[in-house]
DNA sequence: TCATCAATTCGATAGTTATCGAAATGTCGA
DNA sequence: TCGACATTTCGATAACTATCGAATTGATGA
């Protein structure tokens, strides 16, 4: 039997962890500084530019590469690139997995 | 105007947490050892000896009090001393207040 | 009191990480 | 192509932490 497609409604998709990423984000939100760009970073729903950040925190070049990869690297973050610019998102889905992670593992 | 006193329905106080327990829980839950030794606690009710968590887990006397000194210093454990024995009960209010606060801060 | 046992603290070591200056990479506009 | 600029990578250093054996503390029972 055949039926029409039709547009799905959007889903939000419910992310899965490894072990390890649950081991990463924790790593990542353990860091003050990581944890005030973070949180900066989620006022901003269409994403922040390095060097906005850079302004907000009193930070190295290389100090700030630093912190963002290991965001990145643990999903919370995404960078997206514009020429010679880079922007930053968060990921809220992988924030949301995490929470729900720690739910159902320790609540 | 005067009301009858009611016993109280027990009311969930809801902790709030300094930014520094913020950071020392993410730092509690970013050690391998430390997520699944709180697993494990949360899975227990009524608290676990610190023997049996031993038993669990192939690792030092010193290494256990090491880890489980920071889960109480964070926060998320509680140890009760019955003469020789020591038990550790997770303080689930404590994970709840961090759940919230990422979720105030991140979401 | 004393020997014993559970747990913690001490001391040392190996591995990790935050930090930043300097060098490198990559992109844009002239 | 070239110079300027944004970001990343490299290299080095200081601080932190996980680990464990040894010494210590504290409580029980004999």
């Amino acid at each position: 039997m055949h039926h029409a497609k039709i547009d799905p409604m959007p889903v939000a998709k419910q992310l899965a962890l490894t072990e390890e990423q649950v081991l990463l984000i924790g790593k990542a939100l353990a860091d003050p500084r990581r944890y005030e760009i973070l949180k900066r970073l989620s006022d901003h729903e269409r994403g922040m530019e390095c060097s906005s950040v850079r302004d907000c925190f009193d930070i190295s070049p290389a100090t700030l590469s630093h912190h963002m990869k290991e965001l990145e690297v643990a999903g919370l973050v995404q960078s997206v690139r514009k020429g010679k610019f880079v922007s930053y998102l968060v990921r809220r889905e992988m924030l949301d997995a995490y929470l729900r992670r720690l739910q159902a593992d320790l609540g």
